[in-house]
RNA sequence: GGAGGCUUAGCUCAGUUGGGAGAGCAUCUGCCUUACAAGCAGAGGGUCACAGGUUCGAGUCCUGUAGCCUCCACCA
C-alpha cells in the first residue's frame, strides 16, 4: 500500500464491504497466497475438503475454510511455508442428477444425447459453475493459493485414479462380483453401504399362508415385502424349532404361481420372531442371499432395477412391468381374495434409503466392483493406533477405529455416466476381461461402462493433488504429507478414512499427522441446515450484511475444544460485527494520538503500573493463544482475545493512556506502548480477522513498527511470549486500581450522583496500598470523576454524612453533604460486609478441616490464610464503618 | 441391539490436568464522559438434570436414573 492513510478520513463506523474487497486485492495482488515448493521454510500443508462443483457455499464451508485459513495464516506468520490448496470434486452422481434434471426439461435424458454428448455437456457445465464455488470461499478470506487449484476429475487425478485402482486389482484388492448391493432405483446404480441411511416407518406385516405340496396344512411366514414372493426359492425354519421339525424337508407351492419350493433349515432364522418361518428371497435380500448361497439355491430375480417388477416366467403376467409399490398392493388383494392372507399386523421397521434423493433403497443382486478393505484396513488401523494420525477431539478416535475394524468390502462401482470410467476393457468377442491404465486395443476391447465412486477420487486427493504417481514432483517432496485435515465428523467414513486407507497404501505415509473435526452448523432450533427444510442461511448474506471477518470471529468463538454442533441465527453475527467495529474504533482512536511517535522500542525504564500490567497481559494473551493453537482451541483463542482487547486494552489501558497522554513527561513512551500493544494485537487477530487487521496495520505502520516490518501484515511475524516483558507484581498491584475507580463508580450510581457533577474523596490508607493510591491520583481523578483528594490517618473518624469505598483494608470516603441517606449507606456497606462474612466462613470450614491442611497443596492452604486474613481485615474496617455511622 | 454427545444465569452456550462458576444476548439503573450508542459505566440473576460414590475438596472423576440428540448395525 503507496498511499499514506488520512487518519482524520478514517470512517467511524467500520466499513467491511470496501474494506474486504481492497484488503483480498492486496493479499492476491502481492501474490501471498502462492506457496513456493523450493523454500527452507518448514511446510505447513492444508488440502482443502473439496466442495461439489456444482455446489454454492454454506454455512459448513464457511466454518470449515475459516478454520483452515486461520491455521494456515497462523503458520504463513509463523516462518511456515504455507500451504493451502484449493480445489472442487466432481460429485459424480450430485452433478449428473443437475444435468439430468437440466436435460429433462429439454424433454431428453442423457440415454437420447449418448455417453459421449452427454458428458460432453456435463463437462461445460462443469466447467462454468467450478469457479462459483472458489470464488465465494474468496469472500470468506481464504488464503489459499489457486495456482495449485485442482478438480477430482482433472487429467492428474484421473491418472492417480488409474494407477490407483490397476495397482489395487493386480494386488487381489480389487474385485468384481455378483453380491446384494445397495440400488437406487432413482439414480438406477449401486451405492455403498454408507450411502444407505436407514429411516423408521410405520409399515405392516403380512402373515402369508403356504400350502404343503401333496398333503393338506399350510406353513405360515411373515414378510413386509410380499412383492418380493415370486422370487423366494424357500422356506426356513430354524433346525432345533420343535414347531416345524415334522415339516423340514418338505415342499410348499408358492401361493399365485404354482412354482413348488422346499422348506428347509438354517440355524439364520430367529424361532422367537413372527411365526418362526421365513421365506427366502436370494435376490431381493442381504441375508436371504447367504441363506441361499449355503443352501445352492439359484437366486430368481424378480425386481428389476426401476424397481419394477420382472417380465419373467417366475412372475406371473398381471403383475409384470408393475412398481414395486403397485405390485404390492395387487399381490395383498389377491392373497386376501384367495385366502392366502391370514393377517396384518402393523410393523415399525427400519427402511433404507438413498442418502442422496432419499428413495427406498432395493437389495438387488447385481454385479459389481469393490474394494477388499480388510487388508487396507490394517495399517489404517495401526496408523491411528500407534499416534501417526491423531484425531482432535480423540473420540473420534474411537468412532473411526470401531468402522475400521468392522470394515466391510467397498462397492465402488457406480451405474453413472460422470465420473471415473472403470479402466477394465472386455473382449468384444471373447469378453475377456484386461484391467489396464490404457484400452490394449480399441479395435476389439471395449471398456467397462461403469464409473466410480466418487469417494474413491477424493480419497487419493492429498497426495493426487501433489503429483502422485509421480513422487518426484517438487510438491510432492515438499508439502506431503500434508500436516492437518480439517473437517467436519460426517465425513469420517466416507472421505478421511479412505484417504488414510490410501494414503498409507500409496505413499506409505500417514497423509495428515492430524484430524480435526469440527461441529455441524445448525439453525437456531439445533436442526440440521437444508434447502428442502428452508432453515439455511446463506454466508454470502452474512457477508454482505456483517462483514466477512464479523463471519469468522463469531463462528470461531462458537466453536468448542469438543467439536459440538454450532447453532446460528442471523442476529448472532452481530457480536462479530460489533466487535470488528470496537476493534476499528480502538484503532481509530490509537492512531489518531500517534503524531510525534517514533519507531524507537518502549523505554522500559519509563513504564507506568498501568504500561507494565497491560504489556503483562499482552504477554500473558500471547501464551496463552500459542499454547491454545498448539492444542486446535480455536474458539478458546477468540475468547482470549476478546477479553484482552476489549476488556483490559480498551476498558483499562486506552483509557488510563488518556491520562498520560496529556503528560508531556509520559507522552511518548505511551505512544510507544499503545502502538506496540495494537500492533501485536493486530498480528494476534489476524488470522481470524484478516482484513479489518491488515486495513488497520497498513496505515499503523506508517508510524513505524518496532521490528521494521513493513511489508503485510499477512506475513508478518506472529508475536512470541516475552519474558522480558512480564511484570506480574505489577499486574497484581493494577487491582487495587480497578477496585478502587469500581467501588467509587458504585458509589455514585448508588447515591445517584449524576456523571457531570464532581465528588472529592479522602484516602484513609497506610503503607503499600497508600503509596500506589498517590501513584493513581490522576487515575482516580479523571476515571471516577474525583476533584479532590485528601489523605488522613488510617484511623481517623469516618464523617458524618459521606459514603465510604472499602478497597482492601483501606477507606475512601467521598462526603455527600445531603445527598446522603445514612440507611442506604448502611445497608449498601451490610451487603458487602455479608458477602465478605459468607466467604470467609467457607474458607474457615477448610481450614478447620485438618486433613484440608494435611493434603491440600501447601500454596492454596497458605493463599487461603491470607485471604482470610485479609477479609477479617477489611470486615473490621466495614464494622466500625457501620458503628460511626449509626 | 451397540457406541457417543448433551443437560450450567430468562435465552444461546463456555468452563484445558478436581481448589468454590463465566461470556454474549436479554433484564434493571445511569450516561451522547470528543475512539466507538455496533458504545460506556454500575447492578441483579445459577443447591452446574437427578441419585449415589471416590476425595480434605466434584460443574470437573466413577456408577446408576431420567430427558433430548447423533452415529453404527439391522431380524423376516
Amino acid at each position: 500500500m503507496e498511499t499514506k492513510t488520512k487518519i482524520e478520513d478514517l470512517p467511524t463506523v467500520y466499513d467491511a464491504q470496501s474494506t474486504e474487497e481492497k484488503m483480498y486485492k492486496f493479499w492476491e495482488d502481492g501474490n501471498y497466497f502462492k506457496a513456493d515448493a523450493h523454500s527452507n521454510k518448514p511446510p505447513h500443508t492444508i488440502v482443502i475438503p473439496p466442495p461439489n462443483v456444482t455446489g454454492v457455499l454454506h454455512m459448513g464451508h464457511a466454518l470449515d475454510g475459516t478454520l483452515q485459513d486461520i491455521l494456515t495464516r497462523y503458520h504463513r506468520m509463523n516462518g511456515y511455508e504455507a500451504l493451502w490448496l484449493p480445489g472442487t470434486d466432481h460429485a459424480g452422481i450430485a452433478t449428473q442428477a443437475v444435468v439430468e434434471k437440466q436435460l429433462r426439461k429439454e424433454g431428453l435424458s442423457r440415454f437420447d444425447l449418448g455417453r459421449e454428448k452427454f458428458l460432453e455437456r456435463t463437462w461445460e457445465w462443469a466447467n462454468e459453475h467450478k469457479s462459483t464455488i472458489l470464488n465465494q470461499f474468496k469472500r470468506l478470506g481464504a488464503s489459499f493459493d489457486r495456482s495449485r487449484e485442482r478438480f477430482t476429475f482433472d487429467k492428474g487425478c484421473s491418472d492417480a485414479v488409474k494407477e490407483v485402482f490397476v495397482t489395487l486389482y493386480n494386488k487381489g484388492l480389487i474385485y468384481k462380483g455378483a453380491y446384494i448391493v445397495n440400488w437406487c432405483p432413482r439414480c438406477m446404480s449401486a451405492i455403498s453401504d454408507i450411502e444407505t441411511e436407514y429411516e423408521t416407518e410405520q409399515g405392516h406385516m403380512w402373515e402369508i399362508s403356504y400350502p404343503l405340496v401333496g398333503e393338506p396344512g399350510a406353513i405360515i411366514v411373515d414378510t413386509t415385502r410380499p412383492e418380493t414372493m415370486f422370487g423366494d426359492v424357500a422356506i426356513a425354519v430354524h433346525p432345533s424349532d420343535k414347531k416345524y421339525s415334522e415339516l423340514i424337508g418338505k415342499n410348499v407351492l408358492v401361493p399365485l404361481t404354482n412354482r413348488v419350493i422346499p422348506i428347509i433349515a438354517d440355524e439364520y432364522v430367529d424361532k422367537s420372531f413372527g411365526t418362526g418361518a421365513v421365506k427366502i428371497t436370494p435376490a431381493h435380500d442381504p441375508n436371504d442371499y447367504e441363506v441361499g448361497k449355503r443352501h445352492n439355491f439359484q437366486p430368481i430375480w424378480v425386481i428389476d432395477e426401476e424397481g419394477k417388477l420382472k417380465s419373467c416366467a417366475e412372475v406371473p403376467l398381471e403383475y409384470q412391468g408393475l412398481d414395486r409399490y403397485e405390485a404390492r398392493k395387487k399381490i395383498v388383494d389377491m392373497l386376501q381374495f384367495k385366502g392366502f392372507l391370514l393377517r396384518i399386523k402393523d410393523h415399525e421397521h427400519n427402511v433404507g434409503k438413498c442418502q442422496r434423493c432419499n428413495t427406498t433403497i432395493e437389495p438387488l443382486l447385481s454385479e459389481q466392483w469393490f474394494v477388499k478393505m480388510g487388508p487396507l484396513a490394517k495399517e489404517a488401523i495401526a496408523a491411528v493406533k500407534d499416534g501417526r494420525i491423531k484425531f482432535i477431539p480423540d473420540r473420534w478416535e474411537k468412532n473411526y477405529l470401531g468402522w475400521m475394524e468392522n470394515i466391510r468390502d467397498w462397492c465402488i462401482s457406480r451405474q453413472l455416466w460422470w465420473g471415473h470410467q472403470i479402466p477394465a476393457y472386455y473382449h468384444k468377442t471373447t469378453g475377456e476381461m484386461v484391467v489396464a491404465k490404457e484400452n490394449p486395443d480399441p479395435e476389439n476391447y471395449v471398456q467397462d461402462t461403469d464409473c466410480l465412486d466418487t469417494w474413491f477420487s477424493s480419497g487419493l486427493w492429498p497426495f493426487s493433488t501433489m503429483g502422485f504417481p509421480n513422487a518426484g514432483t517438487d510438491d510432492f517432496k515438499k508439502f506431503y504429507p500434508t500436516t492437518t485435515l480439517v473437517t467436519g465428523f460426517d465425513i469420517i467414513f466416507f472421505w478421511v478414512a479412505r484417504m488414510i486407507t490410501m494414503g498409507l497404501e500409496f505413499t506409505k505415509k500417514a497423509p495428515f499427522s492430524t484430524v480435526y473435526i469440527h461441529g455441524l452448523i445448525r439453525d437456531e432450533k439445533g436442526q440440521k441446515m437444508s434447502k428442502s427444510k428452508g432453515n439455511t442461511i446463506d454466508p454470502v448474506e452474512i457477508i454482505d450484511k456483517y462483514g466477512c471477518d464479523a463471519l469468522r470471529f463469531t463462528m470461531t468463538s462458537l466453536c468448542t475444544y469438543g467439536g459440538q454442533d454450532i447453532k446460528i441465527s442471523d442476529e448472532r453475527f452481530e457480536y462479530g460485527r460489533n466487535f470488528a467495529n470496537k476493534l476499528w474504533n480502538a484503532s481509530r482512536f490509537v492512531l489518531m494520538n500517534l503524531e510525534g511517535v517514533d519507531n524507537k522500542p518502549i523505554d522500559k525504564s519509563k513504564l507506568t503500573l498501568v504500561d507494565k500490567w497491560i504489556l503483562n497481559q499482552l504477554n500473558e494473551t500471547l501464551k496463552t493463544v500459542n499454547q491454545n493453537m498448539k492444542e486446535f482451541r480455536i474458539g478458546e483463542i477468540a475468547h482470549v482475545l476478546y477479553d484482552f482487547f476489549r476488556s483490559e486494552y480498551c476498558d483499562w489501558y486506552v483509557e488510563i493512556a488518556k491520562i498520560q497522554l496529556q503528560d508531556p513527561e509520559l507522552k511518548l513512551n505511551t505512544q510507544r506502548v499503545l502502538k506496540y500493544v495494537l500492533d501485536m494485537s493486530l498480528r494476534m487477530f489476524h488470522p481470524i480477522m484478516p482484513h479489518i487487521t491488515e486495513s488497520i496495520w497498513q496505515t499503523l505502520k506508517q508510524f513505524g513498527l518496532e521490528d521494521g516490518e513493513n511489508d503485510a501484515l499477512i506475513v508478518a511475524k506472529y508475536p512470541q511470549y516475552d519474558e522480558s516483558l512480564s511484570y506480574k507484581n505489577e499486574a497484581e498491584e493494577m487491582s487495587q486500581v480497578f477496585e478502587t475507580i469500581t467501588s467509587l463508580r458504585n458509589v455514585r450510581q448508588s447515591f445517584n450522583i449524576s456523571t457531570s457533577a464532581t465528588v472529592d474523596v479522602e484516602i484513609r490508607s497506610e503503607g503499600r496500598e497508600l503509596e500506589i493510591f498517590k501513584a493513581i491520583e490522576s487515575y482516580i481523578h479523571r476515571l471516577a470523576k474525583v476533584n479532590n483528594i485528601t489523605y488522613a490517618d488510617i484511623n481517623s473518624p469516618v464523617p458524618p454524612k459521606s459514603a465510604t469505598a472499602v478497597v482492601s483494608a483501606s477507606k475512601l470516603i467521598v462526603p455527600l453533604a445531603d445527598l446522603i441517606d445514612l440507611d442506604a449507606e448502611i445497608s449498601r456497606q451490610n451487603k458487602k460486609l455479608e458477602k465478605l462474612t459468607n466467604e470467609k466462613n467457607s474458607l474457615l470450614g477448610r481450614m478447620k478441616n485438618e486433613k484440608f491442611v494435611a493434603n491440600a497443596p501447601k500454596e492454596l492452604v497458605e493463599q487461603t490464610n491470607a485471604r482470610i486474613e485479609e477479609i477479617i481485615a477489611q470486615e473490621k474496617v466495614i464494622t466500625d464503618l457501620i458503628e460511626s455511622l449509626k
